[in-house]
DNA sequence: CAGGATCCCCGATGATACTG
DNA sequence: CAGTATCATCGGGGATCCTG
């Protein structure tokens, strides 16, 4: 298999995310936009109900909840289990492959989280370097 | 034992990347953001120069790109090397930071673009069901 | 409760021109 | 080459109202 190092050798990969016109470009969007990643992150704890989800990811919009869900459910990375009862009840969870993205993402997530004390720290330097 | 989150063992995290108010959240925004991540996972490649990192990152204008290097730079995660020379020559190459985490970007890269065969699927199947 | 439909605004983004 | 400055735009995203 190709070194992960030079990508430029990986010319028989399918899908490149570098490419403006490859599909996985858009997922990768998906995946890792303002919402979409909290809500991945969020289902990766468990099956949610849609206003449990909105209470977890902290600022999210129904609209905006609703259209990220739609989004992820197309890619196929999310399931929705409706139950036609009344009141209604619907209970999102990953699927496989939404199991596998969102482990990549929470090591990130953790990743990031675990970091931020450097990256804040950098900030004030930079913020002191360029007052100057 | 907590009430409200269930971050399963992580109470004691001080940043959350959930809660809007966590500056966690902007650095993940910068980092997964649309022109963040492909200049991340570009700069796992190697160091780049301005020009040849917008010719990688496919699409990229020439603010877009300038503007996320300054985010990511601030935010420690990329350094940049100019030389005093005429023509000017700079280069940008990830911190030990920004490595580790363009490492967890990349894993999530390379696991989209080895999956959006089933992604593409899933879309179809998920078109041709609301079609109806 | 789970969302769809609408209105609307502001900020992210692109295009262009200019500079050291 | 490596950017900055400026202007115009387009759509992401919030607020609100409505329904099954």
């Amino acid at each position: 298999m190709s070194t992960t190092q030079e990508r430029t050798e990986e010319q028989d990969l399918p899908y490149d995310v570098f490419s403006r016109a490859c599909p996985s470009r858009g997922t990768l969007e998906h995946v890792t936009g303002r919402w979409g990643a909290l809500t991945l992150g969020a289902l990766h704890e468990g099956s949610f109900r849609f206003n449990e989800l909105r209470r977890r990811v902290d600022g999210v919009s129904e609209k905006m909840l609703s259209q990220t869900l739609h989004a992820l459910e197309r890619d196929g990375l999310v399931h929705r289990e409706a139950q036609p009862t009344n009141p209604p009840r619907v209970d999102y969870e990953l699927t496989a492959l939404g199991r596998e993205v969102a482990e990549r993402l929470i090591a990130l997530i953790e990743c990031l989280e675990g970091r931020m004390d450097d990256v804040l720290a950098s900030r004030e330097r930079y913020d002191a370097r360029v007052r100057a």
